[in-house]
RNA sequence: GGCCCCUUCGUCUAGCGGUUAGGACGUCGCCCUCUCACGGCGAAAACACGGGUUCGAUUCCGUAGGGGUCACCA
């Protein structure tokens, strides 16, 4: 269906979109959902994306918030237009309009106490009906107030028909005027509430779509009453639905993982994957499941996003995340991986050690669906001798395999030449000659080479640690002398 | 509780009056194979329920279930 206001609407009205966080944590994966949508709706239509933190509540906002908000955009390439806007900048501008609001009759001042309200809201309570804020300074005449007493301006909200919002995602929603009550503009400090700040700020910076959460739905006609009041023109609003844990419901501290540092930083999951996952929740493109950027700035759309809430799946982002890692690069890999690294082994890894890590990537790689794996099976290249061997390695280690270590040891030191079609074919012999398959050789030379039941390909290791440290691995667990 | 929104495989989704209801993750099986992955092939798995319109409904209405929101927070 069509927006009356798009369509009436000439000229190339530019696309503004934004994002609006407040600060009082980290960047939540919900939020940075958010920030996508607007960033892809303003690169996809050409338009502007802006970064608004929304710092009026200063005790809950911190300058360490803003900093992770910002880095978390920056981690996943959200780039915003312009410089990042502070609400807490516009407070002169938002209280000027509570009093234009005041002058034109369509707010009051109203001197209700906080003891008045808390009766009523009691008495609400005791007769198991809503409470609606009903003020008698309503439609008092200016003059009956009292000058010296603590007041606050409210938005005079109409009490007949209806409000309709024509929302992108959510198709029509309309609300009984008698809904809604008057809300408060500029609290008894003259300080402006979130209510009066987003509308003037959005306002003021031109924002044509309004992209946000759900919970801000209810939220939007009450805005809508400030917008209309003011003669100003309507945003196009998009009430995404919300992500939800695993149980259903809204995302919390409880479901784990929600900010998206520790997404970066505890789960070592790459930018792009998030990216990726963060896309398909909720917005579908045919039977796309993998989408670079380039396609997400060309498919995005608001008509695809879904209407209801979607779960989090941390499988489905790891397969996700395993895939981006078999894409990415082998330096850029090693790079990452080295910091798990050396918190594994306690050292720094030297810039040989990177080196080899980068070459050992292609083995890596496809046995990791997040870095932290990738990481841990890199450890046995840099571990030193005797190796620390864990338990199913150690079962490897028994009867027979010293006996059988002994052969291939003896075989791989007659080798002319160390590369890895030379050490299979020394292996092989091995097995054969003394009437096993394979893998009763490759599992206990596995196991003498990296103190692990599973590593790459055993020919592979052989190669990555070289003639001189695989020898003496291998010598390591050979049947001892007497 | 009032108001608002939602409901296709376990999960994310495609679908826009007629499909053997498609894909992906996960699960299971097989193949590949020196382990684990990767990769390949295959399987099980959904339109919440009850009505109504229609030749026909995953589109309409109720019910149930889920979610969101009700501050001088944002």
């Amino acid at each position: 269906m069509e927006n009356p206001r798009l369509s009436a609407t000439t000229g190339p009205a530019e696309v503004i979109t934004r994002f609006a966080p407040s600060p009082t944590g980290f960047l939540h994966i919900g939020g940075a959902r958010t920030a996508l949508f607007n960033w892809l709706f303003a690169r996809r239509h050409g338009g502007k994306f802006l970064l608004r933190i929304e710092d009026t509540d200063k005790a809950r906002s911190t300058q360490a918030a803003i900093d992770a908000i910002l880095d978390g955009m920056k981690w996943l390439e959200l780039d915003w237009d312009r410089e990042a806007y502070h609400q807490s900048h516009f407070i002169s501008r938002h209280a000027q309009v509570a009093h234009e609001l005041l002058a034109r009759g369509a707010a009051y001042r109203c001197y209700m106490t906080q003891e008045e309200l808390a009766a009523g809201r009691a008495e609400a309570e005791r007769e198991r009906r809503p409470f609606k804020v009903a003020s008698r300074w309503r439609d008092c005449s200016p003059d009956m107030a009292t000058p010296d007493a603590p007041f606050v301006i409210r938005l005079k909200a109409p009490r007949e028909g209806e409000t309709v919002i024509e929302d992108k995602v959510q198709g029509r929603v309309a609300v009984q005027n008698g809904e809604l009550d008057d809300m408060i503009l500029l609290r008894s400090d003259g300080t402006p509430t979130y209510m009066l700040a987003v509308v003037v700020d959005d306002h003021d910076m031109g924002v044509t779509h309004v992209i946000r959460g759900d919970d801000h739905l209810n939220n939007a006609f009450r805005q809508l009453g400030i917008i209309k009041a003011m003669g100003w023109p309507e945003p196009v609003y998009a009430h995404v639905p919300l992500i939800h844990g695993p149980d259903g419901a809204k995302m919390s501290k409880r479901h784990g993982a929600v900010g998206v540092d520790s997404y970066r930083d505890e789960l070592g999951v790459l930018p792009e994957a998030l990216f990726n996952y963060l896309l398909r929740l909720g917005w579908g493109h045919g039977d796309e499941e993998i989408i670079s950027r380039e396609d997400a700035v060309r498919w995005f759309d608001l008509d695809h996003v879904g209407r209801s809430p979607s779960r989090f799946d941390m499988k489905k982002l790891e397969n996700l995340n395993g895939h981006y890692i078999r894409e990415a690069s082998d330096g850029r890999l090693a790079g990452l991986a080295s910091t798990w690294i050396e918190t594994l082994i306690g050292r720094r890894l030297s810039t040989d050690e990177l080196a080899l890590l980068t070459r050992a990537m292609p083995e890596l790689k496809p046995r990791a669906k997040n870095l932290i794996e990738l990481s841990e099976g890199a450890t046995f290249l840099f571990k030193t001798r005797p190796l620390d061997v864990d338990e199913r390695a150690a079962g490897l280690l028994e009867g027979e395999a010293p006996h059988l270590l002994t052969q291939i040891h003896a075989a791989l030191c007659a080798l002319p030449e160390w590369t890895a079609e030379l050490a299979e074919q020394a292996v092989r012999g091995v097995s054969e000659r003394a009437g096993v398959k394979l893998g009763q050789v490759a599992q206990p030379l596995r196991a003498a080479l990296t103190g692990r039941a599973t590593s790459p390909g055993i020919f592979d290791v052989l190669i990555l640690l070289g003639r001189e440290e695989s020898l003496a691995r291998v010598a390591d667990r050979m049947t001892k002398e007497q």
